[in-house]
Formats: structure tokens, sequence, C-alpha cells
RNA sequence: GGCGGCGUAGCCAAGUGGUAAGGCAGAGGUCUGCAAAACCUCCAUCGUCGGUUCAAUUCCGACCGCCGCCUCCA
């Protein structure tokens, strides 16, 4: 089945046909880098990493471009107050970015072009546009002139001349028309810059987008997506420039945006002070926890952000890692057992191998169909109570396709969750785990034999202990299974 | 003023022209030395008012409420 996602230009979901077969060339709009990235941004990058994944799951080979913008005003601001260098500034929230995105397991781009490195590249776009006609050159800045292109809106979706003027914001006005954009902006004496034919200054924000997907991608490429207050103005430009320049459109094929991100149902904002950036969230919660929470609401509906749903999406994954602990617990046990005879299946296992299968056909229309994450964990969900539920009626010495079968739902449950990014934590290695690891499992011998004996002061007191030192111990049938909290 | 979105149980959140997934929380039960995990059961007529229809939460209209964008913004 097709994948179908919703296309801001057309309003619909249209279904995927990609310039070339089987491939995907994608640009999402990255960070820039002046601050530690938020929560909201976190929200954005994260979403296009489900989509990513998901198209790559489907067998769809993706390009993923992801610009950064190392200089613009806010940059350079923030460096003056730092009392640094814009690049030294720059840099340093570059790598942040990097940490972050690892740290939340986002997937790094194909290819992470940055803005300065692409002045050259953008120079030719401005100059081809002035010749053209469709720029002007006004005090050393140069703008696109908005008339000149008689689409302009379109992917917005608003008309010239019924926007709000903000006229009192700039009345020395270098443009012609308060709409044009600045392509290319003088420098003020101090601020970073680079030479060009119309004097030093630096590219504007929507150029780097274009010129460098372009670069990249083609002229028509796949995907372009990013936070949907970047429609207006910035994708809206991007797209101007691109097609005036290119001399034809389109510029992209589809274009996808993420929903925002709330505080507490209140927009995040500097006045306020509602800014809470991704490392303070992932100093209290896991980054699965946090990947949980995003794919509980549709990529484009707005999300409400509280520690409090953060908490209730903790919850809701300790759900999904309990079912896997306890399938691979049961098949580490089966495997142990001698016994089991081989046989047709039973009712229950055919039951079982046509649930897997509903979930995993459940799964794949409910991506398909725009992205539908919180469907989708939803069809996950019922799969592990099916599972649990199997898994409470297989008892010992278990048959050779009922092994099979566990291993199958395991592989399923991992594949799904994996198609999404979960999971992926690095598990504990090394000389030392297995060291605490051996110890943990004599200990809980020991315990054994104190519960044999009805010794529960004794048994009680290791289980505490071990659960002061983040081993979760849980007694089953003539045993016992623990883990790591 | 222009454009757009949203309003589903205590909370979060899918979804459909034919009486509403899933999760969290809660209640009861089973299992257990206790606990944990797990299972079972219970818990909504979908903002209001009209209209279209055999039938609307789902389509149309009005209204109320909330929000976003129109200026930098993921």
């Amino acid at each position: 089945m097709a994948i179908r996602l919703y296309n801001t230009m057309t309003r619909r979901k249209d279904e995927l046909v990609t310039r070339e077969e089987g491939k995907v060339l994608m640009y999402v709009c990255g960070p820039t880098v002046y601050n530690y990235i938020h929560i909201g941004n976190a929200r954005t990058f994260l979403n296009f990493d489900f989509i990513r994944r998901y198209m790559e799951f489907a067998g769809y080979d993706v390009t993923f471009a992801q610009n950064v913008t190392d200089i613009d005003d806010k940059i350079i601001n923030r460096a003056r107050e730092e009392g640094i260098e814009a690049e030294q500034l720059a840099e340093k929230y570059r790598v942040a970015f990097e940490e972050d995105m690892r740290a939340l397991g986002v997937r790094p781009p194909s290819i992470a072009p940055r803005a300065t490195e692409h002045v050259n590249e953008m120079l030719e776009v401005i100059g081809a546009l002035v010749e053209r006609g469709v720029a002007y050159v006004s005090e050393g800045d140069v703008y696109f002139e908005v008339a000149k292109f008689p689409s302009y809106g379109k992917l917005s979706g608003r008309a010239l001349d019924e926007q709000m003027v903000t006229e009192c914001v700039n009345p020395a006005e270098r443009k012609r028309d308060p709409q044009d954009f600045a392509l290319w902006k003088a420098a003020k004496p101090g601020e970073p810059s680079w030479e060009s034919p119309w004097g030093p200054g630096r590219p504007g924000w929507h150029m780097e987008c274009s010129t460098m997907s372009v670069q990249y991608l083609g002229m028509g490429f796949d995907i372009h997506g990013g936070g949907l207050d970047l429609v207006f103005p910035h994708h809206e430009n991007e797209r101007a420039q691109a097609e005036a320049w290119a001399g034809a459109g389109p510029f992209v094929r589809y274009w996808i945006h993420s929903g925002m991100l709330n505080i507490d149902a209140e927009k995040m904002s500097k006045s306020l002070g509602n800014i809470k950036t991704l490392r303070e969230v992932l100093s209290d919660f896991d980054r699965d926890a946090v990947r949980m929470l995003m794919l509980g609401t549709h990529y484009r509906s707005p999300l409400s952000f509280s520690d409090e749903s953060l908490a209730e999406a903790a919850a809701a994954l300790e759900r999904i890692t309990n079912c896997r602990f306890n399938v691979r617990d049961a098949i580490a046990r089966y495997d142990a057992e001698v016994g089991g005879e081989d046989g047709p299946a039973t009712e229950a296992e055919r039951g079982f191998r046509t649930m897997l299968n509903r979930t995993e056909e459940e799964f794949r229309a409910h991506m398909d169909d725009d992205f539908n994450t919180a469907a989708a964990m939803g069809s996950v969900f019922e799969m592990v109570r099916d599972t649990n539920s199997y898994l409470a009626g297989v008892t010992g010495a278990s048959t050779a396709g009922e092994k099979a079968a566990l291993r199958d739902s395991l592989e399923l449950l991992e594949g799904l969750c994996g198609a999404l990014g979960l999971f992926e934590e690095e598990e504990a290695g090394g000389e030392m785990a297995r060291l605490a690891d051996g110890l943990v499992g004599l200990l809980l011998e020991v315990r054994l034999a104190a519960r044999a004996k009805k010794e529960f002061e004794l048994a009680d007191r290791i289980r505490e202990g071990l659960a002061e030192l983040g081993v979760r111990v849980e007694d089953v049938a003539g045993g016992y299974r623990w883990r790591l909290e």
C-alpha cells in the first residue's frame, strides 16, 4: 500500500509518488545554532525522524538533508552578549545540537550543509535573480520583489494585499514593497561579512535553504519539511526564490509541516519564561519517554507538553518494555527446558500468529495514512495485551512451534518499535557488567533458597537491597527474574 | 482585519455516515508469603443550536470557547 501524506501546498492528503521510484529526497529545516534547542524544536526533529525512519521501514531509500544555519542576527547578537566571535558561538551550539540529537536518538542527516560554507553558491543565485529582474539592489541590500512572482502566497494561502501591515516597524523603507524580503543584507560595522558584488554583507535567512536543498537534492525534490511556523514567510520565500531562479516549478513535490508544541497549553516564549530546553527534559526523563510522548499525538496536531504528560508517556512506555521483557524472559526460560513435544499448532498458537500478522498490517496501514503514529501505537498496545495474555496461557514445556511464535512476536514488537526509533538505548556491556550480572544471579539464588525455607525476612531484605541499587526483582513460578530499572 | 486549526471520558489521544482505538489514572476481581508483572471486568452518546439523511460524533450552517500564523520563531 502506498503512503499518503498531507501536503501543505494542496491542503489534502496526496499519495506519495517520488521523483525516482523507491527513493525519497527529503530536506528539513535545521537549527539556527545560537542556543541549546528547546523541547519544541525537539518535537519537530523527532517528528521528521519518525517519518524518515518509517519511509525506510517501508522500503524507501531516503536521502535526508538538514541545514545548519550558522550565521544570522540571533547568532550575532548572542555572540556579542557572550563576548565571543559569532563563528565560535555557532560552532559551540552546532556541536551541542549534534549531542542533543544523539541523546534523543534522532538519526543524523545524510547531508548537513552549513550556510557559511555555501555563501558562494548563494551569491550565484542572488546574482541570477537580480539579472532576471525579480530582485533589486537597495543601499547594499538585495531584495526579492514579491510582485514579480505571480504565485507568491500560494503555499501559505494568503493574498498579498490582505495582510496586516506593520508599517510602523520600519518607516525608512529600503524596500519597494513591505512584503519584499532580503536575499542579501549589507553588513553593519563590526558584523561578520562576506564580499559580494553589492558590497560586504551576509545572506538572508531564506536563501540558504533554497540554495542548499537544490544543490544537494536537485530542483523538484520530494519532501520539504519544517515546523508549521515556517510556512510563512520562510517556506513561501524559499519557494519564490527557487522557482524564480530555476524559471520553473515545482521547487518541491510535497511540503510537510510539524505541529507546534505548547507548554501547559501556552506557547513557549521568552516573555512567558516557559522555555524548556531538551537538555533539561532529558536530565529527568528517558529519551524513549520523550519519543513516546511525541508518538502519542499526530505530527500535525498541537501537543501540550507538561511534566505530567511526560510521566504518563513514561508509564505507557513501561507497558511495552514490560511486555518485551516478559517475552524475552519466556523465550530464555523455554529454551532452557528440555521437554516439549512437537505437534500440530494449538488453537492458541494459531490465534497468536493471526494476531501478529494483523498487528503488522494495521501498523503499516496507520503509518501509511499520513504517518499516524498515535493510531499505530494503538495497534502495538493491542499486541502487547494479546501477547501478555498468550504468555499467561503458555506454561512450561512448550512446543517448538510455540517457541518460534514467541521469537517472532519479539521480533515484530522490536521491529515495529524500532521503526519509530524506540529501544535504541545501548545495552550495558563489558567485564563489570558481566560480573554484576553474575552477582545478582548469585544473590537471587540465595534468596530463592531462603524463600523455599519460608525465610521471608531475608528474602525481602535481598529484594529491597537490590531495589535500592536499581535492580527490580520479580518472582515467577519456581524462580525469579530481574532487570535494571 | 486576513488566513488556518482545534473543541472526543478525570487526564492524554486516534477515528468513522450506521451508536467511539489505545494509553495514563481510578474501581472490583484472579494470581502471589508479600510484592512486582500480568490477565479479566467496569468507566464517554464525541462544545451548543439548527439543517441534510433511513441514520451524524463524523457532511452543511450558525453560535460559543480555545489556539496558531500574518514580525524572529521548530
